[in-house]
DNA sequence: GGTGTCAATT
């Protein structure tokens, strides 16, 4: 790469000495408009022209179409093309491909064509000029066209052809084709050719199959740093992080030194795995490469950081950045928003310079993902006194925001807004009108709506029915309504649709369908993912089935805290207690940290097999071991162990040492152990904070009549 | 003749 680097900028330095050549050894007619050319520019050069109504030389014509293309300027190469075909009686093809190209690069493709359809002798480059050109204007359709009216005029390709033609195929995105065109470069032994065997590579990933992609990367001999780039850039882009960041560092262990588009979609890569370590390591090696002050790079490197929830990091280089702009600013509102941290994130938004729409929508996103709906509202209002023209994201988050505040009046607003701007013929649109019209319980409109929706429902359009009905109550509806979905087989449920179904079996204990859906997900394939592996061992669990939880839990492929904790419950709930003492270890061996639900699934088992001194042990390693703050309900938990267990010295302790007052609920939880147990002192106790609290009510202390 | 950062989605 820096050999190629070098080149081009030698080429550039021997631009203006190329020019000084052509001027000198130019006849005197020539010589005149190279004298104009540098001293007053192209369009006078241009013009002067037609002060001689004889041809110029060749070599100053394809200069002059040479300067139009870089300049883009139409009217000056029309001007030259005019005087060209007036004065010239015969231009040679070799010319007339040139004005082609010049044609294309200005985008002009009506003018390449008339030009193209009106050629007398064409040649090769005739037709490459001309495909490049549609090519190069994203008019793929037509490129292809143009290159099989070549084939079918006997006219063979050459890789020049290829190129283009490739980068047509990669347009129209048709797999057949794509082969079709491989086997052609193949037959005519082009097979060996770099950057032919790149685009192809290119072509197979924006078709989605990276592993035929993957197969001719692996063959190619020589790939270079834009091989590597292409082949990173489609695993990410085909939802690969995980190979796509592989494939980048099989790329410096090849000592080959990356781009700086190449580093920043292998830390795009990272994002969307969110693998922060891979992502920082990274980070160091684009400073050891010189990418310091990368733009591209350290864009990237924000986003990246803001993703994996290193806001910090993410901070310090958006502070440091010289030029800060939009997209920027947006990312950082939007990542601030995403984690929780809203304050900053609106803070953030109040500094910027200036804001877009979609900055406007990140941060209500940020409001509606916290299911913060009465400051979205107020954000909103907001939103339109500043905002003239919203877009369909807004308006989805709009409705998501009517669907939280259980708002349908406001909903039907936004319904008549989208109706009058054509909006709801928007797949996302009708999406959120369906799960507006559900959450606020208006089932009539939710229907109506889905039915109109006909081929455009997709998976979410399920979940929306799904969870509506399982709302309202209508869980066998639901269950009915999946079945459905699966024998129209109209869309595919989706693992989340899988995840939905499984929480309405686990409800209403429907073993026998819970088991049908995980059978139907194994049957055809579903890579099971750590969410739907949660919804299964759920199911299983609540059904009393804790021997098949436990068996899925065993299979998974990745177990995060979420599994953890629904398999910890599962357990505590059907009183495996020990299964649980032994998980907790075998997690903590895992090395996945607890958090407050862990340690309540912990006592729930504490609870049930009266493991009062294993409790005590678990609530004290809570704060000291893990530092973990104990909430309200671990408390509970443990006046619930003390008491039920009659350990009333202990509970006294506890409860008198409380970092906090004790809640009424516990008051009475106290006052009825004590009751049971017969401990008067702590009794009359809890009954004078009650007294104290609610002086309205008036509570007594009265042992319980010990019964047998 | 090939590659090409980053921002909001129900």
């Amino acid at each position: 790469m820096v050999a190629m680097q070098y080149n081009l900028h030698q080429l550039k330095c021997l631009r203006p000495l190329f020019t000084r050549f052509l001027h000198q050894n130019a006849s005197p007619d020539d010589a005149k408009i190279y004298s104009i050319l540098a001293s007053s520019g192209l369009s006078k050069a241009v013009s002067s022209l037609f002060s001689s109504p004889s041809p110029f030389s060749f070599n100053l014509y394809q200069h002059l179409f040479s300067l139009c293309a870089s300049n883009r300027s139409i009217i000056d190469a029309r001007k030259v093309e005019s005087h060209l075909t007036t004065f010239a009686t015969t231009p040679p093809a070799f010319l007339i491909n040139r004005v082609i190209e010049c044609y294309g690069k200005c985008g002009c493709l009506s003018d390449a064509r008339e030009l193209f359809d009106e050629m007398s002798q064409r040649n090769g480059g005739s037709w490459n000029a001309m495909i490049t050109a549609y090519a190069k204007n994203g008019c793929v359709e037509e490129g292809l066209s143009v290159f099989l009216e070549m084939y079918g005029c006997g006219v063979l390709p050459n890789e020049v052809t290829f190129a283009s033609v490739l980068v047509c195929c990669g347009g129209v995105l048709e797999l057949g084709l794509a082969r079709q065109v491989h086997g052609l470069v193949f037959k005519l032994g082009f097979e060996g050719n770099v950057i032919l065997g790149c685009s192809l590579v290119d072509v197979y990933g924006k078709c989605s199959v990276m592993g035929d992609a993957r197969k001719l990367f692996d063959e190619t001999e020589n790939a270079n740093v834009v091989s590597w780039n292409v082949i990173v850039r489609r695993y990410l882009e085909n939802g690969e992080g995980r190979e796509a960041v592989f494939m980048f560092s099989e790329m410096i262990r090849k000592d080959l030194v990356p781009m700086n588009y190449t580093v920043s979609n292998a830390l795009g890569a990272c994002s969307s795995i969110f693998a922060l370590n891979e992502g920082s390591q990274i980070h160091g090696y684009s400073i050891k490469i010189n990418f310091k002050e990368d733009y591209v790079v350290l864009t990237s490197l924000i986003n990246m950081y803001l993703k994996c929830g290193a806001l910090r990091d993410a901070r310090v280089i958006f502070d440091r950045l010289g030029t800060r702009d939009l997209g920027h600013w947006t990312s950082l509102v939007s990542g601030y928003a995403k984690h929780g941290n809203i304050r900053e994130a609106r803070e953030l938004f109040n500094e910027m310079p200036v804001r877009s729409l979609i900055s406007w929508n990140a941060m209500l996103d940020g409001y509606t993902h916290l299911s913060q709906f009465e400051e979205a509202l107020d954000f909103v209002i907001l939103l339109l006194k500043e905002i003239r023209d919203i877009d369909y994201v807004t308006v989805g988050l709009i409705l998501h925001t009517s669907a939280g505040l259980l708002d349908v009046e406001l909903g039907k607003q936004v319904h008549g807004y989208c109706y009058r701007h054509g909006l709801c013929s928007n797949g996302f649109v009708v999406n959120a009108l369906l799960h507006m019209y559900g959450s606020c319980g208006n089932l009539r409109s939710s229907r109506i709506l889905f039915y109109h929706m006909g081929p455009q429902r997709n998976y979410y359009s399920w979940n929306a029915v799904l969870t509506t009905l399982a709302r309202h109550k209508m869980s066998e509806e639901a269950l009915i309504v999946f079945s459905k979905m699966i024998t129209d087989s109209e869309t595919k449920p989706s693992n989340y649709n899988c995840g939905t179904v499984l929480s309405i079996c686990a409800n209403i204990s429907a073993l026998n369908t819970g088991k049908e859906v995980h059978g139907f997900m194994v049957r055809n394939g579903y890579i099971v993912d750590v969410v739907a592996t949660g919804a299964l061992v759920d199911m299983y669990s609540k059904c009393h089935c804790v021997e098949y939880a436990f068996k899925v839990f065993q299979r998974a492929a990745c177990r995060d805290l979420i599994l953890w904790n629904c398999m910890l419950l599962g357990c505590s709930h059907n009183c495996k207690v020990d299964k649980v003492f032994e998980l907790f270890e075998l997690m903590d061996d895992e090395g996945v940290k607890p958090d407050n639900t862990t340690f309540q699934a912990v006592f729930i088992a504490c609870i049930n097999g009266s493991r009062v001194e294993l409790g005590r042990r678990y609530f004290d390693a809570m704060s000291n071991k893990f530092f973990i703050t104990p909430r309200l309900e671990d408390y509970e938990s443990m006046i619930e162990l003390y008491g039920r267990n009659g350990f009333m010295k202990d509970l006294e302790n506890f409860i008198k040492d409380m970092p906090f007052d004790p809640t009424g609920p516990m008051l009475n939880k106290v006052l009825d152990f004590c009751r049971k147990h017969g401990h008067s002192s702590l009794g009359n106790w809890a009954v004078n904070r009650l007294n104290d609290m609610n002086p309205s009510d008036t509570y007594r202390y009265e042992p319980m009549e010990q019964v047998g």
